[in-house]
DNA sequence: CAAAACTGTTTATAAACTGGAAACAATCAG
DNA sequence: CTGATTGTTTCCAGTTTATAAACAGTTTTG
C-alpha cells in the first residue's frame, strides 16, 4: 500500500525542484528521497518524474499525481489537527452520567458556570441510579458514590461525604435521641432502597465496624423523596452529606449518632481510560 | 507520520466491529490490528475506540476521524486507480517529437488512424530537424533517424532505411551513371548539410566503408527541397529510402551505385525511460 | 580542457520496525 | 467452575529503513 511518507515526499521533492534540496528541506538523506520515490513510483506502476541528473521535469501521471497528493496530504493533515484540537480543548460533546439526587443537587447548578465558560463544549447529563456500562453507553464520565472495581475503568477522587443519621428537631423533641445505634430499632427508620440491601445502616464503634438492621414505615430509592419525608418530622433516616448538608446547617434536620460515623467515603469521577483524556474530560473534572 | 495503513486498519476495524473480526477480514494476525490502531491512538494523542473485551465504541474523536479516514482513503484509492488506468490505456497527452521530412511523409499520415482509434488520446506532435531534450521539452517519445548516445534515454528500433544516391531519368541519360563513387566528383551532387558536416557521402565498398567529397550547386537542410531538386534533374542526391522510396518506385528518380551502399541504418523511437512505459506510449510506438 | 562541484543512483551495514505465535488478562456463556 | 472469546503484551525472526560512501553523469569553473 501507498503511505503517506512516500507522498509527502514525492510532494517536496516537486515543491522543492530536486532531489537534493528536497532531501534538505524534509531533513533527511537524498538517498531516502531517491528510494522513496522510486518505490512510490513502483507501486504506482508509473514513472512520476523524469529526472536528468541536472534537470527534473513532471510525467503526465505525476503531474495528476501530484495535485492530488496534495490535497490528500492536507486532508490528513486537516484529519489530525481536528482530532489534537479536540484533545486539547475542551469542546465536542461531554456524557455525563450521575446519580440522580447527587446530580440534581450539585452537578447541574455547577454546569451553568461551566458551560458559559466553555461556550464550545455542549454537555449531555443523564442522570440516573442504576449503574451504566460506561463505554457501551458512550459516556465520557461518571460520577459514581461507591467505588466500582471494573478493571477497565480509572477513578479519581472527586470530594469526600459522610453519611449521617438525622431527624427533624420535632421528632428527636418527641421520640428521644439514641446514644447508641443499637437503640435505632426503637425509632421509625426511612430506608434508602440500596442500603437497606447491604442488611441494614453501617457504623464504625469502638470495635470496628458494626451494621443495625433497622426497620421503619417507608423506604424509598430516591434520596430526596427520604429528606422530604424527614424534614416532616416522619422518622430518622441516614443521608450522605451532600443531600443533607444544607439542611443540617440550616438546622432543619438535626444530626445523632455522630461519634459512630462511619470514616469518610468518597465521591469519584470515572472514566473510560486513563492515557489520553480529552480536555473536555479533564476540564469537566477539574 | 500517520500511515495510510493504520487508517485503513482502523477503518477496518470500525467497519468489522472488532480486533479479531477486522483481523480475519484484513487477513493479518490479530496483535498486528491491535498493535496497528495502538499506534494510530499514540501518534494523534487521542483515544480513538473505547474497547472492552465484549464491547467496541467509538470515541467522539474516534467518529470525527473515521469518517474523515473513510473520505481520505478512497480519495487514495482514487488517485492510484487515476494513475493506473493511466498507465495501462492510451490515454492522455503524447507529446511527440520527430525530425520534419519524416514527421510529414510518415508520422503525419499515419496519426489520423492512430488517432481515431484511441480517442481518448491527444496528440502533441513537434517537428524539427534539431535534437531536443526529451527531458526538458517534457517529450515522451521522439523519432530519431540516428541513435545517440544518451545515456539516460532508451531507444527502440521501429524500422530500417537505407540512403540511396539517386536522379531523374533525365539527369542519367544527359550526365551518365556513375559505376563507382569516386565518379560522384565529374556531378552535380545536391547535399544534405548534414550530411555534408560528416565529410562528404558513406559508402560500403568491397574493402569496407569509404567516405566520398562531393560538392554540387546546391545545398540544403531539408530532405524535401533537396527531393524536389533531384526530381527537377537539377543534380545526384543521397537520400533516405522514407523520403525517395515512392519515387524510386513510380520511376521518378532512379537509384544508382546501389551495389556500394552502406548496410541498413535504423529508424529509432527514444523515450525518457524504459521502465513504466504509458500504454499511450506502448501504442504509438507499436 | 581538466578539476571541481553538483546531480540522482547504487551499495553495504547497522538500526528500527514489522508481523505472527504464544502467553496473558479479562469477560462471558453454559 | 470450565471453556470460549476478546484485546493486549512479549518475544523473536525476517524485513525494511536510513545513512554514509562510492558511483556515474553532467555542468561549471579556473
Amino acid at each position: 500500500m501507498i503511505s503517506l511518507y512516500e507522498m509527502s515526499v514525492f510532494a517536496g521533492v516537486v515543491e522543492a525542484g530536486g532531489f537534493s534540496s528536497a532531501a534538505a528541506a524534509l531533513g533527511i538523506s537524498k538517498s531516502a528521497v531517491s528510494k522513496r520515490v522510486a518505490r512510490l513510483e513502483d507501486r504506482l506502476g508509473a514513472r512520476l518524474l523524469n529526472r536528468t541528473t541536472r534537470r527534473l521535469s513532471l510525467t503526465e501521471a505525476g503531474a495528476q499525481f501530484h495535485e492530488r497528493c496534495i490535497r490528500i496530504l492536507s486532508d490528513v493533515e486537516d484529519a489530525q489537527s481536528a482530532i489534537t484540537s479536540l484533545q486539547l480543548n475542551p469542546r465536542g460533546t461531554l456524557r455525563v452520567n450521575a446519580p440522580m439526587s447527587f446530580g440534581v443537587r450539585h452537578i447541574a447548578p455547577a454546569l451553568a458556570g461551566f458551560m458559559s465558560r466553555h461556550p464550545e463544549l455542549k454537555v449531555d447529563l443523564v442522570l440516573n441510579d442504576r449503574v451504566v456500562d460506561l463505554i457501551e453507553e458512550g459516556f465520557d464520565v461518571a460520577v459514581r458514590i461507591v467505588r466500582l472495581s471494573d478493571s477497565s475503568l480509572i477513578a479519581r477522587r472527586l470530594a469526600s461525604y459522610r453519611r449521617v443519621v438525622c431527624a427533624s428537631p420535632e421528632y428527636w423533641e418527641s421520640h428521644g435521641r439514641p446514644a447508641h445505634p443499637r437503640q435505632l430499632k426503637d425509632h421509625n427508620c426511612l430506608n434508602y432502597t440500596y442500603l437497606l440491601t447491604q442488611g441494614g445502616w453501617r457504623f464504625s464503634g469502638p470495635n470496628g465496624p458494626m451494621t443495625v438492621a433497622v426497620s421503619g414505615s417507608f423506604q424509598t430509592n430516591n434520596g430526596d423523596a427520604l429528606r422530604v419525608a424527614a424534614l416532616n418530622g416522619i422518622g430518622v433516616c441516614m443521608l450522605p452529606t451532600f443531600i443533607a448538608g444544607e439542611d443540617l446547617s440550616a438546622g432543619r434536620l438535626e444530626a445523632a449518632l455522630e461519634d459512630f460515623e462511619e470514616e469518610d467515603l468518597s465521591i469519584y469521577a470515572v472514566f473510560p481510560h486513563a492515557r489520553q483524556l480529552p480536555a473536555k474530560v479533564r476540564t469537566f473534572v477539574d
